[in-house]
DNA sequence: GATATACTTGAATGTTCATTCAAGAGTCCT
DNA sequence: AGGACTCTTGAATGAACATTCAAGTATATC
């Protein structure tokens, strides 16, 4: 026996910077065996292929996210602020200038359109699995009488999921702080209650 | 003397097909050169490379969406009923099965972000110059006392074409029309008067 | 119809790519 | 300490890629 010398972790973490920053057919093998300080067959030993390498570093990405949600919307707090915060946060990745600014999820999805459905698939649901959790925290919010439109909460999150999308491409036209936070206000203003 | 033998228009024409169903990165040389009928030599002749092919059929794609905009946003028409019919429109490019639910543009400066700055730049000019325009348009809305906010016509443009790019990387993750369309109207409402 | 001037052709080029694999090295158990 | 097992290494492989170019072909002018 003899265990493997690499931290899984650490290599996804780098896996995923390199797709971040390329896109996935633009991260060739070459960049990810020295993003990852790991030898090609040590990558197809653990992975499978450059395909199973990003679809892992998808999913690392997306736990990454989903903790990050939930972190956001702790109990003890009104949900439209935390929605709030998570636009800010939003905004705060855009105007990055590192590969931070991307979503892997829907630059991938976009990339990967007509390609390859598996891939496709694994992208869609995992952009869902937010969306539904959005939509939980905005139906806790009306149950609290927080100052929300009460159409069903599901239309509510499928329209802020779709403004962040919306949001994250603009800024690919334009990484204008003061022009994201101001569609930000707009996202929110058209959820609440008037 | 001796004049071309290929159609250029047709040229692009195909050759925008071919980069709005494979992306760019995928759009082979080999498919560009099936898809147009043309050979690499005469490709190369003609368009310099594949970067100036890409190029020049992304400028198509622009102009033929330009006049479409113009053609829809006739003087003769209230300005709202006109952007409920771009929203309508688009929504049925996006439930297509077909390479026309991409929009080349956006598709596009997904996959080139942080590749070659040049491309993205032409998109984000062309998509900005719809936006421009789109801001023209409710400036107009607001002249002829529609029951449009009154917020800056550029802010509203800004909201629209954000809500357009959220709708079409949405519709990858679902391409429901109810949801599509119950979206636009979310994002209708968002900018009238109430 | 002869000649010059293009355009067309498609095989050849050299590069880059994802992937493989046999040899080498480390670790654990007896 | 020896042997078995597994992981690591990185050069080798073959396919796919964008691009080139010399030979071939059509057109126009005189």
């Amino acid at each position: 026996m003899r265990s493997a010398e690499f931290d899984r972790s650490h290599v996804l973490e780098q896996a995923m910077h390199t797709f971040m920053e390329h896109g996935y057919a633009k991260a060739s093998m070459q960049k990810l065996t020295q993003a990852t300080g790991l030898h090609p067959g040590s990558i197809y030993c653990a992975f499978g292929s450059k395909k199973g390498l990003f679809i892992e570093a998808v999913s690392y990405y997306h736990q990454q996210k989903l903790l990050a949600f939930e972190a956001l919307f702790s109990d003890d707090q009104a949900v439209l602020a935390s929605l709030k915060q998570l636009l800010a946060n939003t905004v705060q990745e855009c105007v990055q200038n590192t590969c931070a600014k991307v979503c892997l999820l829907t630059r991938s999805l976009n990339e990967i359109e007509g390609q390859d459905p598996e891939i496709a698939q694994l992208l869609a649901t995992n952009l869902q699995q937010i969306e539904h959790s959005l939509g939980e925290q905005i139906a806790r919010a009306q149950r609290q009488g927080e100052a929300i439109s009460d159409e069903a909460p599901l239309a509510l999150a499928r329209f802020i999921t779709m403004g962040i999308y919306g949001m994250r491409t603009y800024a690919f036209t334009n990484a204008d702080q003061n022009i994201l936070e101001q569609m930000s206000a707009q996202l929110l203003r058209a959820i609440q209650k008037h």
